[in-house]
DNA sequence: TCAATTTATTTTACTTGTCAAAATATTTAT
DNA sequence: ATAAATATTTTGACAAGTAAAATAAATTGA
């Protein structure tokens, strides 16, 4: 029923892979699910689901779950409970951030197996060094869960950027010293497993789709704000990056002709409004130095009745929904994600702000679409770079099963 | 090359299905191709691409064009191309407007075989009178080309509003005095053919991609610009309409908090600053009497210096730069187009304008999409909408054709 | 002129993925 | 214990695709 759209199958044996990763794609959001089940899931016959699973099986992919005599009071023969192996890959997903690296390692069912935090001795890295550090954390992480970084099968790299994923090419990062760095290469040479990168607001949107709230959804939408604004487009069942892989910049369009200025060197941009900056900026303008660091407290003043807080607050809150209203009039999503790795921006995050987006939107007698928050703890980057190298590791095993049989 | 993307092909017909319209797409898009060239442009196998051809041959939906004798001084067996049967249906496109409703019937190639333009009697109509008054167009034009409504294959049908094309479901549209609109039934029950309906600027699209600017582009954008401002959003070679019907909505963003006041009754519309009427609300409140009537006028008056035409087009013009821009940022496309149906609306198409978006467009180091401008006849959105028959026509023909040989 | 060469298309033989239907497996209900 | 129900596997057939061989139809050049 997902309405699947994947690459055109020309030849057979691109069907069968197609049909493979089909099938693992369902056991993976299911958890747990028998092959019957798996069949009027995708559409197979049974006969096909047996065929697949015995060789996802065959791969020790996945794996058969021991009925232990759960009889569940039906008549005929039980179902035969499918999962995926767990252990057969291990998969790191890698946050640079300007202060932190946080690396986290998954199995292959997308549980937790260790992570770890680093802090950034340089916000900004020559690409060479980069790779170095980028690698040593996950080497570290690897040794703290007790194994060694050659067993991971790979590593999915979140950063905020401009960035063409297909091609592993940066055009800008803020934690690169250089523009338009080719990585492919330099990953290539120094990672004994393939690498991964994307921007990180799509990454989060690859982690709702696999982990989170958009598990049965195929066209959604994620935003992120934090510093700066960030989104993540899925349309039908996967992630729309543009064509030069600088779509999706929610945070850069333009919601004030010659508006506010943006740390991008624009002038009116979404993020400009309602990324931190921007309202640690404003609050400092007009409280001056009351303001002490972060955005919590300039909420928590503003709940005590402080109302140059409310009115900074209040604007921001405004731009947001005007964002959020903007999104739905293009996108008309299933559904709408705010993503945040905590709760410390709450005050972005409130019903008031979703009722102003309604109001702005364009009006039909169908129910809006609804809008999520979702809060994540501190992994929430790592966690979407993690599973943007599952997807692409399924890919690949998948691709390398034997052909027919055994 | 294309990177085709199309339905998952669970069941061995639908990929057959699947392969033919692949071959057809890929006639109609060449104008004349021979098998060879189909088979490097498919992926297909020359054998396969024999198959599919005789195929289409047999229901007469191609056919061979005769060599004439035209030796390319070309070593070998000489390559017989194939073209679409250009007699084998007729599809008839309609738009609705306020004031005219045009109609155009092409062949299945795509040619113009006759057209017409219709007063609209009553802007506002009951839906069954809406589709009486639409089928009798349809029949009169029919009538005027010599033939009859019967002899129709389908007919595409073009409207302002916002329309789930999927189920021919009308949430609002100015043409119709209801709301929520199941028009599927009714059309139906009294035309003789199977009728497509979208949303207009959905359907310029759909003509940008068939007959257009676009016709080898998978990930494309069109805007257009009249009273209102328009979208259609090309994705993975395919239209992206939203999950209800009421994306692409463009003309509704918002570039303005609590901004001009919108037809639509909101405030900050991209359209309340770009479209005519709004152009021309606020050349009114300046010039006063002065403005008669169009745009044209007031283009033409501030060429010739006037300084508050100038003023009044210079705003209007820095906000469709904002609006561009911002479809950049969010979707980052291979291509734009600003669409009309004719030059008339000059004024927002200058250099200055795209310049102006390229300012606030997020920088990377290479090229930004090509905005172009396309200047279509009056026939532009019936064309659409004739596009869209086709395609749709061309599915279904597909679909019926005999299994496995002959 | 005619054989050699070149290129396009078709035919043939085979592979593979899928399915329907039959067979088998394993349970509960009577 | 037997019947009924349900899940899975096996079997046999078929459809779609391909590679390679065969055929078709031109040009080139001796």
């Amino acid at each position: 029923m997902g309405g699947h759209i994947i690459e055109r199958a020309t030849s057979i044996s691109e069907q069968r892979d197609s049909g493979r990763l089909t099938v693992l794609d369902t056991i993976r959001t299911a958890g747990e699910i028998a092959r019957i089940d798996i069949a009027t899931a995708t559409g197979f016959s049974p006969a096909t689901v047996t065929a697949i699973t015995s060789e996802l099986l065959g791969a020790r992919l996945i794996e058969e779950i021991i009925p232990e005599t759960k009889s569940q009071s039906r008549r005929g023969r039980p179902r035969v409970a499918l999962r995926l192996a767990a252990k057969s890959n291990l998969i790191a997903g890698v946050k640079i951030g300007q202060k932190i690296i946080s690396v986290l390692v998954l199995d292959f069912e997308g549980n937790d197996v260790v992570s770890q935090e680093f802090p950034v001795a340089n916000p900004r890295m020559h690409p060479e060094e980069f790779v170095d550090v980028m690698l040593g954390a996950v080497q570290e992480t690897c040794v703290q869960g007790g194994f060694d970084i050659n067993d991971l099968s790979g590593i999915g790299l979140s950063m905020a950027g401009l960035i063409h994923a297909t091609n592993n090419f940066v055009h800008w990062s803020s934690s690169l010293e250089d523009r338009n760095v080719d990585m492919g290469p330099l990953l290539d040479k120094a990672s004994p497993c393939p690498v991964f990168i994307d921007n990180d607001a799509n990454l989060v949107a690859k982690a709702e789709h696999l982990f989170g709230l958009a598990r049965n959804i195929d066209n959604f939408i994620v935003i992120t704000i934090e510093h700066g604004v960030g989104m993540g487009i899925f349309i039908n069942g996967t992630l729309y990056r543009g064509t030069r892989g600088c779509g999706a910049e929610l945070g850069h369009t333009k919601v004030h002709l010659e508006g506010a200025l943006c740390q991008c060197g624009q002038r009116g941009c979404l993020e400009a409004y309602v990324g931190d900056y921007a309202i640690l900026r404003e609050a400092h303008s007009v409280l001056g130095k009351v303001v002490h660091g972060d955005v919590g407290s300039l909420y928590a003043a503003a709940n005590n009745g402080d109302q140059l807080a409310v009115s900074v607050l209040d604007r921001a809150a405004k731009m947001l929904a005007l964002g959020l209203a903007n999104v739905v009039n293009i996108f008309d999503p299933e559904l709408i994600i705010l993503a945040g790795p905590n709760m410390a921006y709450r005050h972005l995050y409130e019903d008031k702000i979703i009722d102003a987006a309604k109001q702005q939107v364009v009006q039909i007698d169908a129910a809006m679409p609804p809008i999520r928050v979702h809060a994540w703890g501190d992994l929430m980057w790592a966690k979407g770079a993690a599973a943007y190298a599952i997807d692409q590791i399924s890919a690949i095993k998948v691709r390398e099963l034997p052909r027919n049989g055994d």
